[in-house]
DNA sequence: GTGGACTTGTAACAAACTGTACAATATAAT
DNA sequence: ATTATATTGTACAGTTTGTTACAAGTCCAC
């Protein structure tokens, strides 16, 4: 029960200084979350020892247990809701589930202000070099793939070509970085390398602790679950295609027209068996 | 800024307990918003002087005031409206359906029999030869990648240098051929021509309209959702890592040991920093 | 006015808190 | 091998905590 509802069901057995508390304590429940006795009683101008009479009077054994039960419903809200249902029963398919948490996970992450936090420097850089390692490989060729067919200059790196392949980078540029546990070293000196050449890095990676977050704000940090022995690339490879849909809807006709270029240069390779549907275009 | 900001702007500099109280932090948010210098440190397994450091570290005066950073955003992550809507509409809520969606349709397809049909060849073959169109690489870098590491003679063929790389392929071999509609005709007649040789076609693909599903029993018929104007590689993805995951289950010690071997050149070579914690090997 | 019930603040206290000085241990460098 | 450095745990000091016992004050009935 909130205790809003549960001043509710005694205000009417509220002594005038019970009152002022009740008052302050709805006025700014944060409060009661944190606040201790004496503050409490500070600000609703009384002694500390109507506070914990005040918590007594609620059905709480003092005010600490009051406290924690404000805590418990703060907590609730604030995890995330596949958080909550983390602990559904049915263990049958335990990397079905692990999965579908982190894509969950990833989906929560990626939202719009990230999303076109990354997405915004890649629509104007006249460059994109994309990085990766090569476990990793999955999510930074869905994002080469589409990248690639939505704007000019983009480049994914072969790990034995770092060197060679990246001398062209210049200020101004941005490099999309994967990287995940355990870090490349490959990977993150390059992409250290490119941040100190005044490359802009747009990281992909899985947590605060990445070598990567400390080189850049714009990030998104994605949990990474286990398939077998190996990290799973589903989380990379949905940051990938949904920060490519991003930065289409950015570039909007300049996107179009490039697609349908390559459209027409398809058709006239013969590229495609033209079987079954054409893939949507409408979004 | 953020906690998690703040932790990966010295995640560098912080010494193996520090690493294990960031991540003891990080994994539950809610321990360093209510909880004690005492219930982090037992959390931890540090003692009470190490988190005050840790404090002190991020650049606070100490712990209460790092307690007092993270409350305030907390207080206002509670009291803004975003915070409330935040998990239900937005602009990647129908591209989330169509994902998961697609993702569940792929699970029960690849259910036990499914893939043991498909890994059973793969686990005996002497060479694996994976095909795939330039747009759908991202599934077969993923198997690609997790069978390599799993056992001998595991090609990627790049679709430019098909005729080239697959001229080596014998009877016996298997080739595991990604292809979804509009079908890419390059992939498919190397398949058509890879199967008249006597090689076992195991395919992934999106249907019986495949014209791949005429050549082989052996394969999964995954559902393709849309994000923005392209096709996900997710559910490929998925099948590729579930595929993966069992193939090393069947060949159990024998995976085993390459992936240890793996990882002994892994070590001589430095290839990674070693920060954090280590992939799951367990399962 | 007086007694009794009720309300409220003061004071005392044990427990728990954070922060710091110091010692022990592990690690690196010469 | 030995010094120097860095890291980590222990012990203690100084606050602050929540709680409770007690006294002062208030209100109402008679």
């Amino acid at each position: 029960m909130s205790i809003q509802n549960l001043i509710a069901s005694v205000n009417e057995r509220l002594t005038p200084t019970e009152l002022r508390i009740a008052e302050a304590v709805l006025d700014d429940p944060m409060l009661l979350t944190f606040g201790t006795v004496s503050a409490l009683a500070e600000r609703a101008g009384t002694s500390r020892a109507s506070i914990v009479r005040f918590a007594t009077k609620l059905g709480f054994e003092g005010y600490s247990e009051l406290q924690k039960s404000v805590r418990d419903g703060v907590s609730q809200q604030l995890t995330s809701p596949s958080h909550r249902v983390r602990h559904q029963d049915g263990p049958t398919a335990p990397i079905q589930f692990e999965i579908e948490n982190a894509m969950h996970q990833a989906f929560e992450v990626l939202d719009d202000t990230c999303l076109r936090a990354m997405a915004d420097p890649i629509v104007v850089a006249p460059n994109i070099w994309i990085l990766s390692g090569e476990t990793s490989m999955a999510g930074a060729h869905a994002l080469y793939s589409g990248l690639s067919m939505t704007r000019p200059n983009v480049r994914l790196i072969q790990e034995h070509a770092t060197g060679r392949e990246l001398c062209g980078a210049l200020p101004g540029d941005v490099a999309v970085v994967f990287d995940f546990a355990r870090y490349r070293k490959n990977a993150v000196i390059a992409a250290r390398t490119l941040s100190d050449l005044g490359v802009t890095i747009v990281a992909i990676t899985d947590g605060p602790l990445s070598p990567l977050s400390s080189l850049t704000e714009i990030r998104c940090e994605l949990k990474i679950p286990a398939v077998g022995p190996f990290d799973s690339s589903v989380p990379a490879v949905i940051a990938a295609e949904l920060l490519v849909a991003e930065v289409v809807s950015e570039l909007r006709d300049e996107a179009r027209n490039r697609i349908d270029r390559l459209e027409v240069f398809w058709q006239a390779t013969g590229t495609f068996l033209n079987y079954g549907p054409r893939p949507n275009r409408d979004a």
